[in-house]
DNA sequence: CTGAAAGCGCTTACAG
DNA sequence: CTGAAAGCGCTTACAG
């Protein structure tokens, strides 16, 4: 590889040094707002850096801290507009810290997950890495990540880790909420759209959507519940399922936005109108929730604050010095009424 | 910062060299894929590699290369669901090749945009830079990215640089079969919701859905164009302005599929029936499109593929071998008719 | 075909 | 308060 001037970076260390004249140790002193610098010594040596533009070479710091400012994330989850949010979160508690974002979609089910996931981390030397949801219930991912030493966050809708290393959404809690609103409707009989297995907040959800119904004496009749995948394929067809029942649901509680979406097609398709036929909820409130018609009741999820947090508990691992006072807030879940949900029809 | 012996990642070169009793070049030169060495040489070496699982450090790497192994992406987007899919396909594109993607959101409005865009290239060695909509459109960050040289590709509706540095949707052949469409179900009063200003995208759609209706003779009226901001909320109101018009469209073509969400919405408010009473269409055909209803008639762009092919071209510009044969392909729009079109009311 | 040595740009004990 | 020197883990002319 031929070196081409043009690339190199413009100045450095050695550079400043020279023009404020005085050693490296003293500009490494100042840049890092190390103590022990004579007033004039420091005076001098920002000068320099200013006038040179001097930024220390992320790499070379990496080698030398035996760390870079990478932070890494892993997803492996067929919601684009949850890692979207997870990610837009995550950049803005990582970017006052001079963190950057090196983003990695992952297959568990290559039998060279975990070796890649390994290299990743210690090829770059992540700062830290996020773990996105369903690779965050993964034990063996975090043992790994453990042994390695790199500090992670798990994402979740529950806390399964030491308290530094998860961030939690609540999701039981939201689902609840949910529950207690379709019984206060007056609705007795409802069906269910779970998530995938492998998804802790699909247990949640539904656990919390349970309770929520208990509390008003109404239990989820278990022939009413069926399993998705948290896509809008997977609603149209449980709905579709739901309401070929021979006693079909007046509500159907769909565990993602998406879901609910194609139930609202199902029932489209089978002529019912929504909600004076059936009453329709969602989970997550995204965009989509807004964008339907009728607009979807649903639980909106803190995700983005999540990512705030995770990223806040990162920079922690990662030594930075916090920039403004505690970890940032993360709403509680909670419940948006709109119209595609009522009272159970008279028949 | 203390050191921790756990972070130290496995293996060095050193530590490959002892094992298989050779010096750090040969070592380099096997590990690199270089000439010259001896068949029973480079045995022992790649045995030791395997043993200890060597792999290169990569900030070291790019230290001594004066580049590193990352790419960066920055946007500045109001749509999720666009970033995520460019993500998705450069991903796919640069995994292979062990090229890293780095994130980062942008806003052009601050006033330390520039030098902190430099500052990101320059700081972490960036092999490559892809640009999106609406940045990519930006000349000055070009230019930069030039200054410094930091090989980049931008992502636009229509070929705006070198080869090598653009990567190009084809809006404008797209939107001209969405205008023939339109024109051939009968339409002559058309409304058009565009992007916003700064995105070319906007000012391509809006030529192709004119070419292609006047293929038929139709001409846009220019009293039936507003101007939206590519998100839900301006689709209502544009949707609201349209159909408040004295001689209201038959149809509506909105410059993406969130803003035919929000015509959609409007209409229904204003008690029109769609497709019967009004013709609904957008543009990129992302899940949404097919999740509302009626589902809407859009042109499919090839995002994914475009963000596949922009990883292409760093690859090439990074100096990796390509491990395929050529570019990957991408395909031209296409018009996906469904259900929210049709000819004009008689009345 | 193979290796000793210098260099990439930083940081950190260790002295003074 | 300040600095000379070694080290982080790689690669690449340059010799042989």
């Amino acid at each position: 590889m031929v070196h081409d001037p043009a690339l190199r970076s413009r100045a450095t260390i050695g550079d400043v040094a020279r023009a404020a004249g005085v050693s490296t140790r003293t500009v490494t002193r100042v840049s890092l707002g190390q103590p022990h610098v004579g007033a004039e010594t420091r005076r001098r040596t920002e000068a320099a850096i200013r006038n040179l533009q001097y930024r220390a070479d992320s790499l070379a710091q990496g080698l030398a801290w035996r760390r870079s400012d990478l932070i890494g994330m892993i997803y492996e989850n067929p919601n684009p507009n949850y890692i979207i949010d997870v990610q837009q979160g995550l950049l803005e508690g990582l970017q006052p810290q001079r963190l950057e974002l090196v983003v990695r979609r992952c297959e568990q089910a290559d039998s060279e997950f975990f070796n890649e996931l390994a290299a990743f981390a210690e090829r770059l030397k992540l700062a830290g890495m996020v773990l996105t949801p369903p690779l965050s219930h993964d034990a063996r991912i975090a043992a790994l990540l453990e042994a390695i030493g790199c500090p992670y966050v798990r994402i979740a809708a529950r806390r399964l880790d030491r308290p530094e290393r998860t961030v939690a959404g609540g999701d039981r809690a939201g689902a609840r909420e949910m529950g207690r609103h379709l019984a206060g409707l007056g609705h007795r009989r409802i069906g269910a759209i779970l998530g995938p297995a492998n998804f802790m907040s699909s247990g949640e959800r539904l656990a919390g959507l349970q309770d929520g119904l208990a509390e008003h004496g109404v239990r989820l009749s278990p022939g009413l519940c069926v399993r998705g995948a948290y896509t809008f394929e997977s609603g149209i067809a449980g709905g579709r399922a739901l309401l070929a029942r021979e006693a079909a649901p007046s509500a159907i509680f769909a565990a993602n936005d998406e879901m609910a979406a194609g139930v609202l097609q199902a029932a489209r398709q089978a002529g019912l109108a929504v909600p004076d036929d059936l009453t329709v909820v969602g989970f997550d409130d995204l965009e989509i929730a807004r964008s339907l018609w009728p607009p979807l009741t649903s639980v909106r999820m803190p995700t983005r604050q999540l990512g705030r947090l995770a990223a806040w508990k990162l920079s922690v691992a990662a030594g930075r010095k916090p920039l403004v006072g505690g970890p940032p807030p993360v709403d509680a879940p909670r419940l948006v009424v709109r119209r595609s949900c009522g009272p159970p029809p008279v028949s």
